[in-house]
DNA sequence: CGAAATTATGCAATCGTTTGCAATAAACCT
DNA sequence: AGGTTTATTGCAAACGATTGCATAATTTCG
């Protein structure tokens, strides 16, 4: 139970609390609450007592009264083939400052995977659930309808994705976009003259730094071949290896739309005896961790999580107090390492 | 709202529901509780308006009611050094699964990262703040004797982590210590004459890791030297760094108590022009998703996640259920690939 | 010193569901 | 037909905390 422990008497409510202290329930109320209303004496009192015997007021009374929980959902919707658990690295990394973030701010946070193709309702039961004040949706996923659908009725809702003219909800995220053409930029700078794309160009996000590349590809007058791949690791693989097989020659300088992509086409590109950056230029995206310790470290495009993470927090709490926030679009950064 | 909407009554309380169905408010609770005490017909129009209104129960009113809130709570202690969020990429994937699994079996997942130096009260909390029917502990951190605490107690909680002898909580988690043998067996089998343990010793874990590397190093007579290294991924690879230059030339096999810390070794080993596994032998732990791609691809101690997750929550649901289980300890697996 | 202002407390309704018990209606038996 | 079951439904009391309003206690002030 607690450190000491004298009580034989178990005080689970407030009205138990009352008792022993010899008021009445509201004034412990009051008193923990910390509210001015109460002498200070008292306040002293029932504060003692209740730690004393390890007493918290129980949330979910507390919540149905005031009609707010203190908890914030967190969905990540798992789209596609992204069936399993794949959308890893980079979420789970955003969810870690998300929980810290919101953590700072009073707030607990309540995580539901869900896929959208099993259930078309995620997005209302999670809202409608009575059990979280607002939401954070990471990742649009395929899922960008069903979002604007809830936003024209629901303000405290942010999420993780791509920022497109007219849309109606309130996104956090890199600018995709701009991400593509510094990373094809940064391919052609390093003497590729023909570049590929290697990605699912389904997702928003993937779709927007597609579109950068080809911005600078045309510009550039270069030829811009996509590969396209799924994320799923399993099959990543053999798809980026069959990619090669197929096109290794027509190509020098590849764009992977995310660090993770990069690695694998690393150890695709390896196998096939070719050399990076030597012989193929390759430029990733996320600046994961693990990106500084790939073989040759990988050249990439960092999204600054931690920076998204508060984003994040900051305009649903905005939303909380009933502000109509915008987007807010963060800058990518160009990092360039030795594979490109 | 939802995708018809004739409806100009709001529809927020079960008893609006109640009106506009023309019954009372408990035979509407019961017939969306799907209870057979409901005459088919009734049940089938009160459920029809419910869908037509997009109106779902308030979870806390129910919570409240039924005194359980169907939220199990996932808490991961940062203990010592790992002050940021650097647990990562294992607890993570851990994580991951674990939502997957609650989610099957009906249960919502709240996460909340806890530093326990600021906060020593964190478990009580959590447990006290009557939001969630259950706990699960990922990692024991240096919080064992404050979970012991507790769990006398406080039947429904499960612990992901190590098994001591006599202990008092239940936990699920990978036999360490055989983990350490494999490993030190697998390095002197490559060839290694001369042994380190890469790691911190102070989490138990990683003691246990460390422990059964010893048994291995007396039985066969072979040193082991011990680096402590913090798993900060700011500060480890300075420290392997010097690590390595204090202690290169006494040693050819190393085991690193994780991955993430086997890949900064690795790096940290090339820079010195080291060739792994020719010059040093090197061993990881947890096999995650990226170990078969650093170069060479590492060769490690796999904990099978999956299921872990899995065992952690059959173990919570059989304790909600009254049930007062054991530990459950997973073996270990040796995978071989080309770093030892 | 008594009236008015101020401060502390208690009372009781409320948040939205669930559920034991009672009441009604329908069906069954002899 | 009258007396039992049985199947549905309604009523109202919880669950535990919060809070507007009223009351009681204390202070302030003319």
């Amino acid at each position: 139970m607690s450190d000491t422990k004298p009580s034989r008497t178990v005080v689970r409510t407030i009205t138990d609390l009352a008792r022993i202290a010899g008021v009445s329930p509201g004034t412990v109320s009051r008193a923990l609450a910390g509210k001015s209303l109460v002498n200070a004496k008292t306040r002293e009192k029932i504060v003692s007592l209740a730690r004393e015997h390890g007493f918290r007021p129980n949330q979910m009374a507390s919540g149905l009264r005031r009609q707010k929980t203190g908890v914030i959902g967190v969905a990540i919707p798992l789209g596609h083939d992204t069936r399993q658990q794949i959308s890893d690295t980079f979420f789970m990394t955003l969810l870690g400052f998300l929980a810290d973030e919101l953590t700072v701010h009073g707030y607990d946070l309540m995580l539901r995977r869900v896929v959208p193709e099993d259930d078309a309702d995620w997005l209302d039961r999670f809202i409608g659930s009575g059990m979280i004040d607002g939401v954070i949706v990471i990742g649009q996923s395929d899922q960008y309808e069903r979002i604007e659908d809830v936003a024209d009725g629901y303000l405290p809702m942010v999420v993780w994705g791509n920022h497109t003219e007219g849309q109606r909800h309130c996104v956090v995220g890199t600018d995709n976009r701009l991400g593509g053409r510094l990373a094809a930029e940064r391919l052609i700078a390093a003497g590729a003259t023909r570049l590929a794309f290697l990605g699912d160009t389904g997702p928003m996000e993937f779709a927007a730094r597609y579109a950068g590349a080809q911005d600078v590809a045309a510009r550039m007058d270069v030829p811009l071949l996509a590969l396209p791949t799924h994320l799923s690791p399993d099959h990543a693989g053999e798809e980026i290896a069959r990619h090669l097989a197929a096109h290794a020659e027509a190509i020098d300088g590849i764009f992977a739309a995310t660090d993770t992509l990069a690695s694998l086409c690393l150890a695709a590109l390896r196998e096939r005896g070719l050399a990076v950056p030597e012989d193929v230029k390759l430029v990733g995206f996320d600046d994961l961790p693990f990106a500084r310790q790939t073989v040759p470290p990988l050249t990439t495009i960092r999204q600054d999580i931690a920076a998204g993470a508060r984003g994040l927090v900051q305009l649903l709490l905005r939303r909380l107090a009933g502000d109509e926030t915008e987007s807010l679009i963060l800058p990518p950064q160009l990092v360039i390492r030795q594979s490109a």
